[in-house]
DNA sequence: CGCAATTAGATTGCGCGCAACTCAATGGCC
DNA sequence: GGCCATTGAGTTGCGCGCAATCTAATTGCG
């Protein structure tokens, strides 16, 4: 029963890993054809979600919001302030810091994004409580990796 | 009991896909630990794991089997080849198609990858019968996602 | 046969995602 | 107060992932 030769577990292994990696470009191939028409790309859309939620966020607090660097957010920000939909601003207590501020064209984008969801729902045809299942094994999934990285981050030093 | 607001479905929206897309980056940042002493990238390493199973194959049939297109193959498999894992050579009977043959080296390298799937799954903490079930639901999710990206093509055409 | 349509790869361009590095501002510690 | 470690952004470099375009080989069809 239990699966014991290494090939076995090569091809389990491909599985799960490869299983995951086409979902999550599935994913993003239908988010890039329903976005076209709002001219962002599927991160920048996580950013303005991020953004209409939380209102002015410093890039760190942004970065924490997504799990992105300033390596990937710096670009992608100036790209967004480039569409005037964000600007950014030096903060006045901490120069360190950057704030990032939806412009009214940012804001307004919002009411045009209000259908995202639910297209992007249609598309799956999952219902809302199998969605809801499946992103709590991920979320499970994410946790117990993040923490397995890190120990062997540690256990490495 | 219904989500019923553009907004609550706005949340809903963000939670699916945003923890589709952290899982994919949390496993593909535990890969590039463990792939770093064979010198692979994740996705190299799934060519490798498609050349291991089935042998020597046309570029074709393995952005098949990898949903890759050429545009992301031929420069990954131009450094695959640099790294002398595999040679690739145009077919004798269709001078248009591009033979893919893992080396010496390059099979030698299956056994020293034999001890990555079980680090992987160590890593997820997640027992075989759930990484069977996520998987399914994964699986379906993407051919759903595909169908829906179809239709979506043939119907603006 | 001859020519158009199709097919396989390769190339180019762009936007992430991340590691490694630089720089300026801040905070802590003596 | 002065010095050094830390912190927040930005930059660079590299490898995907994918759309768009190009070239060459093959197929199909009159």
């Amino acid at each position: 029963m239990t699966p014991s030769s290494a090939d076995d577990w090569l091809r389990l292994d491909q599985q799960i890993c490869f299983s995951l990696n086409a979902a999550s470009r599935a994913f993003n191939s239908v988010y890039r054809v329903i976005l076209k028409d709002l001219g962002l790309t599927y991160p920048q859309y996580l950013v303005m979600l991020v953004l209409w939620e939380h209102g002015t966020l410093p890039v760190k607090k942004l970065g924490e919001h997504l799990r992105l660097d300033s390596g990937t957010l710096s670009p992608l920000l100036k790209r967004l302030e480039g569409a005037g939909l964000v600007r950014r601003e030096r903060s006045a207590h901490d120069e360190r810091s950057v704030e990032v501020r939806p412009t009214e064209e940012g804001l307004a984008l919002r009411e045009r994004a209000r259908e995202v969801p639910r297209r992007i729902a249609a598309a799956t045809g999952f219902d809302p409580a199998r969605i809801q299942s499946l992103r709590a094994d991920l979320d499970r999934l994410t946790e117990a990796l993040d923490a397995a990285a890190a120990t062997a981050a540690t256990s490495e030093a």
